[in-house]
DNA sequence: TAGATTGTTAATCGATTAACAATC
DNA sequence: TAGATTGTTAATCGATTAACAATC
């Protein structure tokens, strides 16, 4: 069994794809080659042919692919075919936004809880699921089958949350706290930093300033 | 005078560098050699000390690089050294997420307005700026300089706004909306797909789950 | 069958790492 | 001065693009 290593910037490719794809499928669109597809989303076409023989021959020659195929087939290499039972730690105003983010159960992304510190936010409820004080997040888990957590909390506390997840079987965080988490190597991190994306715009809008005054 | 062109890769790490630097400021620490930021970051020395001097020689042999005046050059670098004025548009939850945002002043970013269709949010107050209704936009744009906008509503609606945002003169858009934006090359967006960034989580929670039942 | 378009190999390009002379 | 560590050139590695034979 060949193990093909498929490397990150692929991975980080599949989501347009499957975008693209759903919105092709909305404008019910059968099929469409890999050099329209290059058009729509400003890439080679040759990328999109080797992004997607990473994981199988999904087109036809002749005929290109099949939007509804292919929009399934990456669905499933993304792991969205099955459910996902997840919580949010810190349910401040990115946690809220999170919670209430419907469209996440699309993905199979089943909001199971939300923690917070704050004892004002007790028993309010987000989408039927009320916020729970932060004690209870050991039993919780315990007693319940939850794979991701979403962390929407200080700096100040993410370590320490962080280990207190991985104690206890989370198996991947979401992590929006403004910090790099250095947790063992089984568990899957991806981060989201707002303010390194932020000051990214902030450079490029610098740069480009600077053009113009030339 | 030459002009080097740098990598989208060496721009995403800066704000990380930065980031790290800050951590070290907190800590006292004066002065660090590239090895042993290597180390903290998990990255090689070599990546450190290419991706420096790409913006100029900020070390010193011997010595390593003063913190301090490392992390004042990269925020030059950033353009967080001058005051950017930002507006949101769309005040749900993750617009008010950003909008309350404090630490964002910190890099010069400062919210100057807040934008909805929903008539309920008019008026409603978050950190002292009202929430206006979206056909007071251009007008606001007219007599504010305006620089930046976040843009937190929904796809369907993200193309329109954001060329009536392009055509009264805003320079760059932090876009959250799930589409990419297609706009004159001279504005610049910089994209958060939070729906892309947990599908590779998803991705490769599948993929380790695949690894484990082996 | 002829035309279209994939899957895949080969060529190119760019980014990362290694090495080391320069120098504090 | 000797030791440390940068800045920078060269080597390696990986990712992207081009090309084309296979095939629907």
């Amino acid at each position: 069994m060949e193990e093909r290593k498929i490397s990150r910037a692929v991975i980080s490719r599949l989501p347009r794809y499957y975008r693209y794809l759903g919105d092709l499928m909305e404008d019910q669109v059968e099929r469409i080659s890999s050099n329209d597809l290059s058009k729509k989303m400003h890439v080679t076409a040759s990328q999109i042919r080797q992004d997607l023989n990473n994981f199988g021959g999904f087109g036809q020659q002749g005929y290109g692919y099949n939007v509804k195929y292919l929009y399934t087939e990456i669905g499933k290499i993304l792991g969205l075919d099955r459910s996902h039972n997840f919580i949010i730690i810190g349910a401040g105003n990115l946690g809220q936004a999170l919670a209430n983010y419907a469209s996440f159960e699309k993905g199979g992304f089943i909001l199971k809880g939300l923690f917070d510190v704050n004892p004002r936010l007790e028993g309010v409820a987000i989408r039927g699921i009320p916020v729970r004080m932060m004690d209870e997040l050991q039993e919780f888990l315990q007693n319940n089958e939850i794979e991701i957590a979403a962390l929407t909390i200080p700096k100040s506390k993410a370590k320490e949350v962080a280990e207190l997840l991985v104690d206890n079987g989370i198996q991947a965080i979401w992590n929006f706290a403004h910090t790099d988490l250095n947790l063992p190597k089984d568990v899957i991190v991806e981060s989201v930093h707002l303010s390194d994306s932020l000051m990214k715009l902030s450079y490029n809008v610098s740069r480009h300033r600077e053009e113009q005054n030339k």
